[in-house]
DNA sequence: TAGAGTCTTGAATCTGAGG
DNA sequence: TCCTCAGATTCAAGACTCT
């Protein structure tokens, strides 16, 4: 049977393409990816590039016209596979970069004039990073990443609740402390050095994931190097695309993507807040016989309002949703009325919210 | 006796110049400055009204200095401060800027644009930021700054072991762990609100000036507010040139930098008193590879739970963080998972706190 | 007076389903 | 695409109040 979404079919799934980045996601199908991740080269060899616009080469030029020329080849170079990735990126799409002081403001600037919505940038911080030998900078502790919207009016994928969770029941911050990727995680070539020069720790790659994508989704990296953000994805449930240059590079992620294994789908689901929760209307309440019509609600300052047969509230001063009137009453912009009102059981007030509990328990 | 230095004898030094950054710094003689550190807007783009849960509206940063029409509007200006900076500093000067996401891919980019030379980007990571009130974003815990020489070739001040000192002996890093401005330090107005909505703390500027100027060394500071590089400058016995637009900011710093006195060349230890033992969230055990997601715990009463993706375990009939499900399991109020979980490892039951320990060792 | 509990506040790009 | 409205959402410090 073949698939009806149109280019969809298209997608190499769990594939690493060996190719050049900017052509390679060219050929994929816009609108087709929930998340990129990038971890771009900041060490560009700029020898070819060196030309004025005029294409007069540049010789023994001062050293502003060089380092102009070589920022400038720079961002042609972000801005294009920036504008690919964003192409390429579903409408509710958010893409991921990290990158240190060389190049990452080129590139947040760069991506902002895209049009991408920055959401936060985030500081690894490397419990145990090289240290500065000459004595002549701080030690560079840390990476920067951004995580950015398709557009402002994108709604990326957050799992607010999830990450919570991971950080010990407190809001997650951005500033992260991971330590590098060093040990046994790190892939070593024939020789024992290795492989990559830059390898990135699956746990940075597994708070990405965890946070901004759910089970099933795509995951793009265009540069994949030894593939941590595939082996982590695999783990994790999603699917994931690699675009990689270097053949040497996708010879060792593949070998490393075939043995990491996709982990149970009970240890893959995550915590839900809230407003995961199906919607209950409060009328619900009043239509099942929960509360009468005509039976009293009490605030905690002791103001009453009445339940209506359409369960509207009427107070002394005002009427309308539970919401509503505990907002007027209160003088306050909002109110959640399923934690501000209480009805009477046996002489002692319940809040409305525990009927809410009632109901949603039935429809589990 | 006339000064030998043409033009120096012209800096307003240890005043506040009340007036227009850009014409004001165009006024003074260029290399006069040994260093520029700079709180420019951040072009915050705030767009409704934000309440706290408790329905309290927070005091945003609303002023018109912080609006912009445009990021071609906001680069204009960057770019025309920063150029005056770099003519007025000193051949071996250096720059600081503070910023966060919304303008600091913008400042840095244009600064290296102009031929400034990055040396370290260092994050302030807040003990105490201001929570994200809506769940939607991580919090934002942290801001930027860049420290760049006027050059490539530039050699800018480093006391490296003056810094190395304030560290308890160890070299110090890109991230400064620091409180914001709070408390008694805050500038309160006449009705006891605060005085300058992104008054910056002194322990910030104590740990740049210390680290990236001498004795009597003059700094410059385009965006002065109420003046805390100006107080830090005076009290750590070097000069300063304060530029700042509102009348009612230079009256406010005025009045501080009276009070303040240098210091004798004793004194002066900012905070970094006894850190308690790090918090290590459990999470980061899973992330880290430590423990497996689907992995079982088991407690001493021989019943098991499983570890998911985001920290929280899963028993027969509660999930949650470790120290919920334990406490549900005992049937008690609370529980420290801690303790009361063991994994298995070569056949032995080892106790979740001893991969803690291990990470808590790796942090020292 | 010490300690416990409550209130206030901080550079913030802070909603989304349904009609 | 716009409008309406349900209803979900916070951490660390310092100041202040009460016992």
């Amino acid at each position: 049977m073949t698939s009806t979404r149109t280019g969809a079919a298209s997608l190499p799934l769990n594939q690493i393409v060996c190719g050049d980045s900017i052509e390679a996601m060219a050929a994929l199908p816009a609108g087709s990816v929930d998340l990129v991740f990038a971890d771009p080269p900041y060490n560009l060899q700029l020898k070819g590039e060196l030309h004025r616009p005029d294409n007069s080469r540049v010789d023994a030029v001062d050293d502003d016209w060089d380092r102009f020329a070589s920022f400038e080849a720079y961002d042609r170079f972000t801005r294009a596979w920036l504008a690919e990735a964003r192409r390429v990126l579903k409408p509710d799409g958010a893409l991921w970069v990290i990158g240190s002081y060389h190049n990452i403001f080129r590139v947040g600037a760069s991506l902002q004039d895209l049009g991408f919505w920055i959401l936060n940038d985030v500081i690894w911080r490397k419990t145990n990073p090289m240290p500065n030998f000459r004595g002549k900078r701080l030690t560079n502790a840390h990476e920067t990443l951004i995580w950015a919207g398709r557009s402002e009016s994108a709604r990326p994928t957050f799992n607010y609740d999830a990450l919570k969770q991971l950080n010990e029941g407190v809001q997650m911050r951005s500033d992260w402390v991971l330590p590098i990727c060093a040990g046994g995680e790190r892939l070593k070539d024939a020789a024992g050095d290795k492989a990559h020069p830059t390898q990135k720790p699956q746990s940075l790659l597994h708070r990405v994931l965890v946070g901004s994508t759910n089970v099933g989704d795509v995951v793009l990296d265009p540069f994949f190097g030894t593939g941590t953000t595939g082996a982590v994805a695999k783990m994790l449930g999603r699917d994931f695309i690699g675009i990689e240059r270097d053949p040497a590079y996708v010879e060792i992620a593949e070998r490393r993507l075939s043995r990491v294994r996709k982990l149970s789908n009970e240890a893959l689901e995550v915590t839900t807040g809230k407003r995961a929760e199906p919607r209950v209307p409060f009328g619900q309440l009043v239509e099942r016989g929960m509360l009468r019509p005509g039976e009293v609600l009490v605030n905690a300052r002791g103001q009453q309002a009445r339940v209506r047969v359409d369960g509207t509230l009427v107070s002394d001063s005002v009427k309308g949703s539970i919401h509503q009137v505990g907002a007027a009453l209160d003088g306050a912009p909002s109110c959640n009325g399923w934690t501000y009102w209480t009805y009477t059981r046996d002489g002692q007030q319940v809040p409305i919210d525990a009927l809410r509990q009632q109901i949603r328990a039935e429809m589990r």
